[in-house]
DNA sequence: TTATTAAATAATAATAAATATCATTTAGTA
DNA sequence: TACTAAATGATATTTATTATTATTTAATAA
């Protein structure tokens, strides 16, 4: 297994399924459909299995839990990176912008109260398919 | 009622002491802290109805709905702006910055397949206390 | 390679979070 | 003041998440 995670943990078939299929899938699945997508692989996991080692691999750092009109989701991006959120159907896609990270860390030194590690942007809106089906109506 | 929000809905006694909580509270809170800080003024509200409120005054466009470490909280200020979001304690503050929102909706302008209407920038760190407890472990 | 052991899994039970139901009450309007 | 659609409170139901436990497994060392 790469040793991108240096993590001190075991890693059985699940854990591997579950850190691949986040890595293949960027459109930060929810529980379900990381459970649907290991589950072609590892046919018997449970989804217990799936929720505690989400909530695991997060608290390790593996993962990153991530929130769309209440609903959890996933990814394995670690790299710093912004987020184009559609208001409609709560579509999620990663967008890279150094320029903005700079401009925000910037920002951040300024702040008072708090220590500023890292900083993300969303970017709200409403994606193409749905724009789309707006018009038809 | 402030005429602020000119939604056409009912405003019923319940609606706005949640609606004035969540001004005067601007610490972004739980469902379980909206129901035990409106219990205050009406004893008998049921928790039911904080629920459907929350939704429905989010879905009307009165409040916002932000999600913290997997905890959903409610804000109901709408002026844009950004979080200072502690990674030990969850703890949300609000932070303004013009010029960062101006900066967002210009890089904003270059993206593709999205429409854009609003950017918010949370900010991740850690809180002066969270960060004072650590000293003294 | 095999034995050992702490940790992980699967299956299921138990909790917690959120929503639905429905008889009663209420806000907004005539 | 009366009317009516909508909201409420109380509770049941559903869904999401976590805990339990007997069994299995990954990692380590013999």
């Amino acid at each position: 297994m790469k040793p991108t995670e240096k993590a001190d943990i075991k890693y059985t078939n699940q854990r591997v399924e579950i850190l691949t299929f986040l890595r293949e899938h960027q459109g930060h699945p929810t529980v379900d459909e990381v459970y649907d997508g290991v589950r072609k692989k590892l046919t018997r996991i449970s989804k217990a299995t799936v929720y505690k080692n989400l909530k695991f691999l997060t608290e390790k750092g593996l993962l990153e839990e991530v929130n769309v009109k209440g609903v959890s989701r996933f990814e394995a991006n670690f790299i710093p990176h912004h987020h184009l959120i559609c208001r409609e159907c709560g579509k999620m896609e990663d967008f890279n912008s150094e320029q903005l990270l700079d401009y925000s860390m910037k920002i951040a030194e300024e702040i008072e109260g708090f220590t500023i590690v890292s900083t993300s942007t969303n970017f709200y809106g409403i994606c193409k398919k749905c724009r789309e089906c707006k018009k038809e109506t």
